[in-house]
DNA sequence: TATTTTTAAGAATGATAATTCTGATTTGAA
DNA sequence: TTCAAATCAGAATTATCATTCTTAAAAATA
């Protein structure tokens, strides 16, 4: 299904200081790297299956171990697949903070350019992942949570960011306009991932960019309304 | 999972000339019934579960049938989930013909806002189906194609419609805008659908309009730019 | 009414995969 | 080096459901 070139995204070092529920301390070496090279199995054969394709047995097969190891570092499938998320999650954590902190915007237009450009990237890279939680996404098993807490702090990071580019009269009406430019930026990309709709892609250049524009332009439009113009059309 | 009254939507008229690859053609009237419960029952139980949890033996359970008779009627749970499927893009492919016949628009807001509210209303009365359908969306089984193609007659219905309110020389790069602000509409959906991210739901009356808003600007904007105003950044 | 076709019941079957269990093997600290 | 704790191997178990099969009932047909 992924075309992309997969690779192991993760290493030991990532291990250090993370724990998941139903995922078993490791004392040793060993079981350390195992869980790592069952982390970047499982990363990769969901680029062509989902959670319910997912064999435990296929998995310990390719990365030459056995389900007796398997269910010795995880309580279960749900565990391992939301160890999995979370470790993702962490990194993925690392990565927006870096991104906000380093960088500096002058214009409304390259702040949400590089929100949505950043978006993109990341769904490309982790598109199997994303697929297959989006297809378990479901109220009981929450298995669409960890993304969910990526997307919040992602908008968390960016709203007083935006903010500053708007008059102060247009804050209150901006901030329901902003949550939903974000929350059709996410429910474009998850379309994407899921259902490749056409005509635009993820690996399409113009994407981005022509979403960050619809982004923009309607978070203007709250602007302009402030001001007293009216309606547009 | 969905608070909505659910109600039955399917009555003996509507299998009328309906055929689906592995449904068996009724041809006792009794048939006919059971196959319509089995589709109410079908709907109303994936308002709570999705394929995989549809459990045959329940369904029959539910319409007072047994496995036997749904057995006689349809070839496996796939075939079933298809037609059912089909059945209820047959009634929404009319309800789009319909609403694009009688109606005439005076104003791009005014088409756009009526496509997108129309959306949401449709959304909300198939949540259960879209949700489960998007769940099994899958390279191999395409359970994604009957709505794909939904989608794609309310795109190839709207289009011609929306060129007439831009000007000529807009036409050519308003196509691309035109397609993905559909990307977006039906992306933002699904994602409501599908993981619910809020702020905004489909009950939430602000969502359609603004939706709508935000793809009559982005269709508009390039509009602004083929008149050579540039980008407005 | 007789008989053929269609449909229904519901127990039995079968396939798939997650999970458990028991007995080795390995590790790392003392 | 020793040994208790940790880990691993892999066969056996189990649970879940879709699907099949056989027999019975109902409807259509003549």
């Amino acid at each position: 299904m992924n075309t992309l070139p997969v690779r192991n995204v993760l290493n030991a070092g990532m291990l250090e200081g993370f724990a998941a529920t139903g995922m078993r301390p490791a004392h040793q070496a060993r079981s350390r790297e195992l869980v790592i090279r069952l982390f970047n199995e499982g990363l990769a054969l969901l680029n062509d299956v989902d959670f319910d394709g997912l064999s435990i047995e296929t998995l310990c097969h390719r990365t030459g171990s056995t389900v007796g190891a398997f269910y010795s570092r995880f309580e279960n499938k749900d565990a391992f697949v939301n160890a999995l998320q979370r470790i993702v999650v962490v990194g993925a954590r690392r990565e927006i903070y870096a991104n906000y902190e380093n960088a500096s915007w002058e214009t409304l237009d390259q702040l949400i350019g590089a929100v949505a450009r950043g978006a993109a990237l990341w769904y490309r890279r982790h598109e199997g992942l994303v697929r297959a939680s989006l297809r378990r996404a479901n109220g009981e098993r929450d298995m669409w949570t960890p993304l969910r807490e990526l997307g919040e702090l992602n908008i968390s990071c960016a709203l007083p960011r935006i903010l500053t580019f708007l008059p102060p009269q247009a804050h209150d009406g901006a901030v329901d306009r902003i949550r939903l430019a974000f929350q059709m930026l996410f429910g474009t990309l998850n379309n994407i991932v899921q259902v490749n709709p056409g005509p635009f892609t993820l690996e399409d250049r113009r994407t981005a960019p022509f979403i960050a524009e619809a982004m923009t332009g309607f978070i203007r439009a709250g602007d302009r309304r402030a001001d007293g113009a009216g309606p547009t059309g």
